[in-house]
DNA sequence: TATGAATGAGTATTCATTCAT
DNA sequence: GATGAATGAATACTCATTCAT
């Protein structure tokens, strides 16, 4: 990949991230990622295709930091490893699940099926553990680790700190 | 107020929850509206008037959805009135919830502040039953009804179901 | 004449006259008469008719404004007359005839004619008092006094002031 | 500089001349230049932009009418030369001069310093003739042929003709 | 690969004007 | 006489996209 393609990219990722696709034009992003307008076109066909192309990331990133949930055997470690998620994702990569989270209020984007592996494990380990209703349990923890992730795009990791050390206790892992 | 500043508050609330701020046209809202274009400005100023009239409404209809919870004295019924919340909502008012939940991601008008005295009260109904840590109990469920709340709008409510009874168990309420 | 008509023509001669006819919009006259926009077209049909109701004091002040040259029996004091006239504007017909002045660049309000008698007059006196080329002194004199009065319309009175006393030597009236 | 921005300049030069700047829609100056409207703003950025790019070839044009003027050392020719000014301008350039003297009128174009060079250089001429009062008859003579200049462009060069020897035979130039 | 000129459809907004009350 | 709601056409300007170089 060229130079000049990548740095379209981290120039839309982070332009999408913080004004939204819509909001986004493709002279914002050439002006940012010092390129001609034209270029984005000749490498991405249309804008369409520049989100699809940071969306193919999507998947790759998904696994890899899913990878080590649904490997682990233990069951508390799983429920550890889940809670701990959202506190370990780098700064870096901020933008690129900010941008993630606002495509999922968009239809088209909103693909609930990409965490059916997390939650399954989930299941298993409480199920493992004894829990009355796993299917629940896992799927509420989901939902709560979706809703931490959402506070630490928004607010900062700061403001969802307290869970972490929380969680852990409250489901004593 | 007319007949056809209510239908433009209607058509934008629609296009605006579905298509979001920026992807929604003032001629598409005038359209679905069955009203001219120029009306929307005389009425609203600009798009952006638009949206804030749509806004003005939250503040009312979020004290409104509270105040039960506000003035319930049995800590109990506060918990089981907060985790009823998200499934007592009228379908006739998703639309205007989902605004809320996708502009939370617009910086201007995300204002974590408005949860403040939910938030409180149920520090408040943990601490009277005697739980550990009242302040995290309590955010925490509030991520909760928070991250269940953005389950029914985006996969229904059906999809949420199963927690109403959960929850309630868990917490005993 | 209603009150409101008479705000109206003089909310509206203000901004022609400073703003230019075109770069005014009815709204913002309507605006400055505190008055309904329909109540401009009540009175006035269009704006167009609106600029003709202005225009048509312009007649009766050029000849109020004129007569006493006209009416000069004197060779002299008719020269001495026509360089005082642009020193005799009062400052509340300035708004009056900086839009005379401005329409007279758009073709459709620019009638030369308007001057006849005046031109005539002086070329009688240049011609009483012995000139060789008493036409061609006339109307040198009138567009001299056009020119003038532009300059107090344009910036100020006192900028002219030099050429009072100058002119008045100059023609020995 | 492209063709079509360069059509783009004459078409506004000479619509912006004749119906005035607020009256000219870009819509207007892209059907009689032939090319899209949007282009006008890619080279212009704006609507001011255009006229902004116009004015700039006043301040050069200008100097360049002046400069046999401001260089010439014989006193009589000096005058000789700035009653023929008017005289000389090409028909081609009527639109230019055109728009010059309709933006007088809008405070933000008037700028009246553009003469001062002209109006010194008639006072030390006058002055070396042993005029009584030099300033006087330099900005007089300076007013006079805005006058005409004035006639030419609104009434066409024949009707100030006859001023042109007439002004030589007066000032004996 | 990369640019920059160019476009046509669309955008938010303003405008002069009409009309029912 | 006067208002204010309403409109349709126009306005300045932006957008994603194409294309010749």
């Amino acid at each position: 990949m060229t130079d000049k393609k990548e740095s379209i990219l981290s120039a839309a990722l982070e332009l999408f991230a913080h004004e939204g696709y819509n909001a986004t034009s493709t002279s914002q992003i050439a002006k940012k990622a010092a390129v001609s307008e034209g270029l984005i076109f000749r490498h991405f066909k249309n804008k369409k295709g520049l989100l699809a192309a940071l969306m193919e990331d999507a998947e790759a990133r998904i696994s890899k930091i899913f990878a080590p949930v649904i490997f682990e055997s233990s069951p508390k470690n799983v429920i550890r490893k889940v809670i701990l998620l959202p506190f370990s994702i780098d700064q870096s990569e901020y933008d690129f699940w900010r941008l993630q989270f606002i495509l999922k209020w968009q239809q088209e984007y909103n693909n609930p099926l990409k965490m059916k592996p997390l939650i399954d494990k989930l299941a298993w380990a409480f199920s493992e553990l004894g829990y009355e209703e796993p299917e629940e349990e896992a799927r509420l923890l989901n939902q709560l680790i979706d809703a931490i992730s959402t506070g630490i795009l928004r607010e900062g990791l700061e403001s969802q700190l307290p869970f972490k050390a929380f969680l852990l206790k409250k489901y004593s892992v």
